[in-house]
DNA sequence: TGTTAACCGAGACGGTACGTCGCGTCTTTCT
DNA sequence: AGAAAGACGCGACGTACCGTCTCGGTTAACA
């Protein structure tokens, strides 16, 4: 996607990946996500980072194009991690600790800054918010198998949208914490879960099924298909 | 001498609230609204909003104190507004309208530019951030209303909590607008409501039971209406 | 030049100076000197004038026009002293003292700090170099019964121009204080007025002589009264 | 890191004073100069300069640190020149030549800007003054040659104090202009010249003679030495 | 003795310039 | 040939002081 086409001037750094420029990169990252949690978003400059790292603001200009990039790349790096999501063998117990999980990541503001910062930066930058979304799609891909299990077990239905159903967990706490500013706890995470797991067994987060229209009877017979073997 | 007796700093145009101040004050709000809109709140400057409004930029840092004070004057204005929750006789119908107009209040760029320049501002901001809550807690407690009459109807169970409830309708949309940045749309809108509705419906959002734990048989229990016929 | 034609505005302050009026002017006037003695004139301000004295921005600029306005009227009043030149009976001795005053006034830079700043304040307003200048007419004019004295006295030449004489003796001080910016001491004061006097003594403040031209032999011819012996 | 060896700060167009660099500076020296000529050291902006220059004010300040090291600079400049003083083969003729020459520089408003500017700007800045008097002390430096000459024709004694000559020279006609604010012209250069001549003649500039306490018989022996030939 | 005009206090405002920060570009120099 | 180093143009920042204006309150001189 941002790749140049064949013939356009290759971007530096690409053709001599080895030795030093491997190094700057890894330095680069570090400065930025230093900066990124020390200051915030609106806080990082380019000089920054250059001093941090020890790598020539032009050098960084060259290779990241600003900014932009060098958020973008660091949030690349953050992506690659070996996180799972939890397995308690409950659906309720899984979603909750996904839900406890947000919370305490965004409780503590030091461990906060840098994730805050992220999500700041993609309202100023469109190759922010293109790193973001390629995070969060990975991210909540990963928790998907939480469902996946549940649907396994037969605590879910089957046909259930796994994203939807992690997105809709951790969503009232991502807008309090971002949008409504409203402070989270861990009785909020707990409400959270609960609530989409009573969801997800009323199937409302199975799309074949009316669930639009659900009745609360509708929700428990559709509940039963996946256990009613018969 | 100069001392105001309270003992805080008398913010200007406090004290002399006719005439011109007034004239002055509407002007600013307009161009840091149009400002807003057109450029986003990291690119909106003092000098643009003196330029706009014809206020002088001393002015606006003298009276508003910079950009924090401009922003967090503007959104108190947008507050104050006459909109109600949709009132469609049915929990689902107004969740889900609910739901819908979020959708499509961001969905129109134009539409969507000054409200997610507040939430970004709210990112760079403690005064944004405040005004933002203000905001957001006001127009979620009217909101309310819709849990409310459900309650009276029968529809929810006695002792929902509305506040939640409202949130969690609109929250996967928020999560998908401003955190993982991927598209939404009227279906997404549905199936949030439905979900929803089919929580409270299952009790998950009433406290006193307890919801954090609830199995799927408590649920059924817990949501008595539904099962009065028979 | 810039006073009101009948008709016109009467200057402010000017029909009821009793009271309240003379006060405030005393008020202001040592408020300017203070602050021209802290701050120097480049370094006063309305603003500070006004807080000093107690009297309001707006008051001081209707009634003294500016800054140039205060600068002057104080300058009108430090020249109201009763300051004499020093009378030791000899011409040397006096302009020694003469010189000798300067040096000491200016060398200890509290004492300077007011005179330096009406100086550099004539640099940036016409009205004050008008005060300035007479002010210095008038001191000089008072410095002439020294030169007065010693025609009397027979030490100087019937005809010599005191308020040459008068000015030369300072002016090297001056020279060094306010233009080449170079140190002054006791002995460079008794240097320009042991210079000055023997120029006296020669003849050459006398206008009528030839001074202009006057060859040594000249000068010794015009020195004669005093020593003619012979 | 990026501190130099010297710990001092280094003053930036210092160590690459190639190419553009060189321009600039001459571009803003020329600015410099006609901004002082124009409106005087109290009128002179940065940004005009900025403006005039072509230079962008960010880096006015960054290398020049402000209107101070502008006009420092551009006075370095001004020393820069090849005057010499007359000759015209008396000690009587070179100290009336440099009294005119004094006279009419100061004399036609166009021409006084400028040197008043400096002297003004003295007045407000330390570095300035410091630039003043360097070039003072240069100037007058040239200056002494005349005296010089004096005492090699035999027209002043040895051991006059040069230096003391040529300032009380000019020093009345800079009082004048600068101090008391008197109007000057040639017969006041022709006056003061030929006063400190007979001064000179009377040995009122030789230190080594009890010149402090000299009487008309120690000045008129004084002089006699040099005229001994016959 | 009551008016009434002159004067003063108070505060907001438009305006110029300040001196600084960070961005992104460019040139020069090194290696 | 790419990187380091540094100067620069540029736009915006937030501040200081200027000088003006409007408003309201006092006060001194006059009817």
């Amino acid at each position: 996607m941002s790749e140049n086409a064949e013939g356009a001037a290759p971007p530096p750094g690409t053709r001599r990946p080895g030795g030093r420029t491997a190094r700057t990169r890894a330095a680069v990252r570090d400065a930025v996500l230093t900066g990124l949690a020390e200051h915030g978003y609106p806080g990082l400059t380019v000089e920054y980072v250059a001093e941090r790292s020890g790598v020539h603001k032009t050098t960084l200009y060259r290779r990241w194009g600003g900014l932009e990039g060098l958020v973008a790349d660091a949030l690349d790096l953050a992506g690659e991690d070996t996180w799972a999501p939890p397995d308690t063998g409950l659906l309720d117990g899984d979603l909750r600790a996904l839900a406890r999980e947000v919370c305490e990541a965004f409780g503590d503001p030091a461990a906060a800054a840098a994730p805050t910062a992220f999500i700041a930066a993609a309202f100023q930058s469109e190759r922010a918010a293109d790193a973001l979304r390629a995070f969060y799609t990975e991210r909540f891909g990963r928790c998907e198998a939480v469902v996946e299990r549940a649907v396994a077990r037969g605590e879910a239905p089957v046909g259930t949208d796994a994203g939807a159903v992690v997105r809709a967990v951790s969503a009232p706490l991502f807008l309090r914490l971002f949008v409504t500013r409203e402070p989270v706890d861990t009785a909020l995470a707990d409400q959270s879960a609960a609530a989409v797991a009573a969801a997800v067994r009323a199937g409302a987060f199975t799309p074949s099924t009316g669930a639009g229209t659900a009745t609360a009877t509708d929700a428990r017979t559709a509940t039963a298909p996946p256990r009613t073997p018969r």
